[in-house]
Parts: structure tokens; sequence; C-alpha cells
DNA sequence: CGTTATGTTTCACT
DNA sequence: CAGTGAAACATAAC
């Protein structure tokens, strides 16, 4: 579920829900979740509010009225869930935190591929991991340059963190889709209308997917996401939809329609 | 039972 | 050092 307008969905959710409130608790049914000792965890955040929230493509920032901020990254099949019954809690919410309010904060994670981690800067933690600016305020220039002297297919360039942060599986094959380019065309031999094509298709789709929160059926008729299955039907074309392997990724596109 | 899944990190190779 | 591609990670659901 969660690329870029899935986790713009999350930071608006925590923001109306868990901030400013005081954490009594933390629990961690899995440690591994946590990129640091869990002990650390719990002496920089019990007592502490949760004050705000920064979203820099799939990763969460949370700040916090004690010195640490907070990281959240919800993997594949991550979510935030906040409700007040313990018997509401989720199956798979590994690390909940609970509110001197009664109410409690459950990182939900299925597959367990997402994590927390704790740290002192933002700025320092997006250099240090190689994460460009989050792709729905990248300025063309940027997006364009990071391009140059890449050789490899342009999807597996659409899904590098370092290029255009947020953008996932199904954004890529959506962008790639809606600018009419094939997912396996070489960087290298494109031309600058087709990258500015690329980067108008991004914004496009980062726009519609936010406008509908991230709900796929409400997306526009011509969207990939409503035939994103090997054999399903073209909007535009009419012929079957081809899946492949690009980058290791699932990925579905439209032949005649995606230009190689 | 085998396959697949919307992500990141690590590692070997060029 | 930088870019690339494959493998590893953990687990539910079909």
């Amino acid at each position: 579920m969660p690329e870029l307008p899935e986790v713009h969905g999350y930071k608006v959710y925590i923001d109306s829900t868990a901030l400013h409130q005081t954490i009594i608790d933390m629990d961690c049914r899995d440690t591994r979740l946590l990129k640091k000792d869990l002990k650390q965890f719990e002496k920089h955040l019990q007592g502490q509010k949760l004050t705000g929230t920064q979203r820099i493509g799939k990763y969460l920032f949370i700040e916090t009225s004690g010195e640490k901020i907070l990281v959240l990254h919800f993997g594949m099949t991550g979510r935030p869930n906040y409700y007040k019954d313990e018997s509401d809690r989720p199956k798979f919410g590994h690390i909940v935190l609970t509110f001197e309010n009664g109410f409690h904060f459950a990182f939900e994670n299925k597959r367990k591929f997402g994590w927390w981690n704790l740290i002192d800067s933002i700025e320092d933690y997006k250099k240090e991991h190689n994460l460009s600016d989050d792709a729905r305020e990248l300025s063309f220039d940027d997006f364009k340059k990071s391009l140059e002297n890449r050789k490899t297919h342009i999807k597996t360039v659409l899904l590098d963190q370092s290029i255009a942060a947020g953008v996932g599986n199904w954004m890529a094959d959506e962008i790639l889709y809606q600018a009419k380019i094939h997912p396996q065309r070489k960087v290298e031999k494109m031309g600058s209308d087709e990258i500015e094509g690329i980067y108008n298709a991004m914004q496009k789709v980062i726009e519609v997917a936010i406008a509908n929160d991230a709900h796929y059926a409400d997306f526009p008729e011509d969207f990939l996401m409503h035939f994103r299955k090997e054999d399903a039907i073209c909007h535009h074309t009419g012929a079957k939809i081809k899946k492949t392997k690009v980058g290791g990724r699932a990925t579905y596109f439209s032949p005649d329609w995606q230009m190689k």
C-alpha cells in the first residue's frame, strides 16, 4: 500500500489523532522492527509527546518534545491505526504507543518490512541515506539533472529514492503509462521532451492520487490502476496489458501505447 | 505447496 | 568511487 500518496494520507491521519498527548507506554512485539535498541525508544519516548510530522517520500519523520526525532517507514504492508479499546488492537499492530488519554497508536505491519528509528536531524538523515527531495516538491531541473549519466531502464531509475523520493512500484508503472513510455526504455536514449513528459506525468499521478485519498477505484478511467493486471484491457488501445520484470519488480505496461 | 506482494539494504561486480 | 543488478529480509494470502 504505502507509496507517496498513501504515506501522505498516513501523515494527515497521524496529525489529526496521535499528536500532543503524553506517551506513557511503548509495546513492541518484535524488536526486529526497531533500528535501535528498545531501551533507547523507551528512554526517548516515554513521558514525551509527538509534536509534528514531516514526510519525505515514503519516510515519515515525527518530531517529539524530547531530543530525538522518530522515523517511521511502512515497508510494503504498513499503516497507522489509532484506537481506544485494547480489544481493538489490530492483529498486526506490532508496535503500540499508549497515551495518557487512554488511546493507542499502533504501527500495523503485516509483512514486517517496516521499521522505526530514532535520529537527531532530518537533514543529516536525508544526506546519509541519499534521499532526494520529495517527488511532489522536486523541481524539474533537479529531476532532469539526476537522470544524467544513468544508463539503466527508466523504471529502475524512477524507483530509485535518490531521484524522486516517494515513487514506488505502482506509481512508476502509472507514471510511465500516462507518459506513454515503455518501462524498459533506456534513460540515455531519452530526449528532454520525454523526460519532461515523465516529470509532468509524475506530478499528475501524485496530485490525482492524493486528491482521491489514494483510493484507486476513484482514479480517472484512463489510469492504469484500473487494469494493472496481466491480460487486462488497455483503456486506450483495447489490447492486452503485458506483465514483465524490470529491476526485479513486477511491471505492467501496454505494449502499443508505451514506446520503447 | 508454490508463487506473489505497493520496499529497502547489502553485496559483489564492472 | 560510482553505477548496476541480484539477493536477502519476513510473512500473509491466494
